[in-house]
RNA sequence: GGCUUGGUGGCAGAGUGGUUAUGCAGAGGACUGCAAAUCCUUGUAUGCCGGUUCGAUUCCGACCCAAGCCUCCA
């Protein structure tokens, strides 16, 4: 089936052309590793994790690369900021070492629990220093570097003609917007490739370089890894939104020099959750992770749902009341899942109806990720009635392998918990209720019912007698 | 201030030059003593003003508003 895919560098929605044939390799930028990653945070990693399912589902290969940014940065190139590694490892009394640990595994929770595919390779950026001062010693060999003293070293962003091409800006725009200006840099857009370690403080991560004790600088990490797991070209790059103009920017203006223009075909990127407030913060704490979810009673899944109404390059915002419809659509689909695992029909798949579904699942989340449409399908699917139960529910298996929506199991824990006997103590009163009805005492079969909820149990009337069926 | 996206019903959110998805919520009905579940039916929207057109929510322009970026950020 042929990819289409809006390409953020030609701002055009462009047919997918891999580099070699069925594989394609993305790299994904990941976290900066000092807090919990938040709803938001993850909203971007569900979506790259639906442009996997996406191609796994067309028969690629997928080398999937997200990094974990470990190195503290500073928050400008200015010397001003904080470090948030380090600013996070005093918060919690621990090592900057021991934060970056901490918060990865928190990650890959998460992630985990949102039943995202684990990247193919989630290097991290101590781990690649070497590789990062290979990359700055290249560009000094071709002229793109300066020092600053007791600064760092910086790259001359006017040596490269085409620099600033993702973001469509020129640096006559910059200048003219540009709040804060580094008298160092020879041109606004510099930026620092290694930063000199102060004198006057010990920092935590420092390492050895040809220019001097110090550390990397932020942009350089991405290009070092993903072309030393996908090779000095790959197909597609993604991050969130707010790279566009300065990270992707600059890992472009650090690469091409050195592999050759284009470096990464297609350049992709990811739309916020919003709050109503404006955007998601870490600093809200756990109020909106996936964990918070989960404390909170929230199926991850749910959450995943309301996901996949939207549409990658669009804002969406959330709010609990959003997602409590989706809770509650994702439940009716589990519910209707479940009832056909129930029938009683022996009929068997058909091969006709299961591929024409199959495709009609397949072909909107292949144009641009429209998840959307996607979920309008499965939905016309569910409610169809001329498709058997089983063609259905080996549908219900492809859209789980393409979603991630796990529909299967959570209808196979439902009709579980539904087969659950009840003790003997409850059994009895709801045979003390039938008797009621039948002598039409509603009152006092109506208590019994109240009686029995507050056991955790849900009696409902059948054409057959009663069901008792366990709270969830 | 500059740049970039958007403004769709109660909420979220798609698509479309002419019959406007889907999910949740709402209303009515079937079923039930009442419920639950399920099924059926159904109301409600395209920021504002012009223009192009036989016809615009969709294309063009102005305006208003919102969000993002311009400083680390998913």
């Amino acid at each position: 089936m042929q990819i289409r895919l809006y390409n953020t560098m030609t701002r055009k929605l462009e047919d997918f052309v891999p580099i070699t044939p069925n594989h394609v390799g993305i790299y994904n930028c990941g976290p900066t590793v000092y807090w919990d990653q938040h709803l938001g945070n993850m909203r971007t990693f569900f979506n790259s994790d639906m442009m996997k399912r996406m191609f796994l589902a067309n028969g690629y290969t997928v080398n999937h690369v997200m990094n974990f940014t470990d190195v503290g940065h500073l928050t400008s190139d200015e010397d001003t900021g904080e470090d948030k590694m380090e600013k996070g490892a005093a918060r919690e009394n621990l090592s900057v070492w021991d934060v970056a640990n901490k918060y990865i595994k928190s990650c890959v929770n998460d992630m985990d629990l949102l039943n995202i595919i684990r990247p193919t390779h989630t290097p991290r950026a101590t781990d690649h220093i070497k590789e990062q001062i290979e990359l700055i010693q290249k560009l000094e060999k071709l002229g793109f570097t300066y020092e600053i003293p007791g600064d760092g070293i910086y790259y001359d962003t006017s040596k490269l003609p085409d620099y600033g091409k993702l973001g469509g800006q020129n640096l006559a725009e910059l200048r003219g917007g540009a709040r804060i200006e580094n008298n160092n840099k020879r041109n606004i857009t510099d930026f620092a490739l290694w930063k000199f370690s102060p004198t006057d403080a010990k920092r935590q991560m420092e390492w050895d370089s040809p220019w001097g004790v110090g550390f990397p600088g932020w942009h350089l990490e991405c290009s070092a890894m993903s072309m030393k797991y996908l090779g000095d070209h790959f197909d597609i790059h993604s991050g969130g939104q707010e790279h566009i103009k300065v990270h992707h920017t600059n890992e472009i203006a650090q690469s091409e020099p050195i592999v050759g223009a284009p470096w990464v075909r297609y350049w992709v990127h990811w739309a916020w959750l919003m709050l109503r407030d404006g955007k998601m913060a870490k600093s809200s704490g756990s109020f909106f992770t996936v964990r918070g979810l989960i404390e909170k009673g929230y199926d991850p899944m749910a959450f995943r749902f309301l996901l996949l109404q939207g549409h990658y390059r669009q804002p969406m915002e959330f709010s609990f009341e959003s997602l409590d419809a989706a809770a509650a659509g994702y439940k009716n689909m589990v519910r209707k899942i479940a009832d056909l695992m129930s029938q009683n029909d022996a009929t068997p798949v058909n091969q006709d109806l299961y591929n024409e579904w199959h495709d009609r699942i397949l072909t909107p989340i292949s144009d641009n990720l429209k998840t959307s449409e996607t979920l309008v399908v499965v939905q016309d699917l569910l409610k169809n009635q001329t498709v058997n139960a089983a063609t259905k529910l080996a549908l219900v298996d492809f859209i789980d392998d393409l979603l991630g929506l796990q529909l299967r199991d959570r209808a196979t824990k439902l009709r579980d918990a539904e087969s659950e006997i009840a003790p003997d103590e409850v059994q009895e009163l709801a045979a003390q209720r039938m008797t009621a009805k039948q002598t039409r005492d509603f009152a006092h079969a109506d208590e019994l019912r109240a009686r029995i909820d507050s056991m955790g149990w849900v009696v409902t009337d059948t054409p057959d007698g009663f069901k008792l069926v366990k709270k969830l």
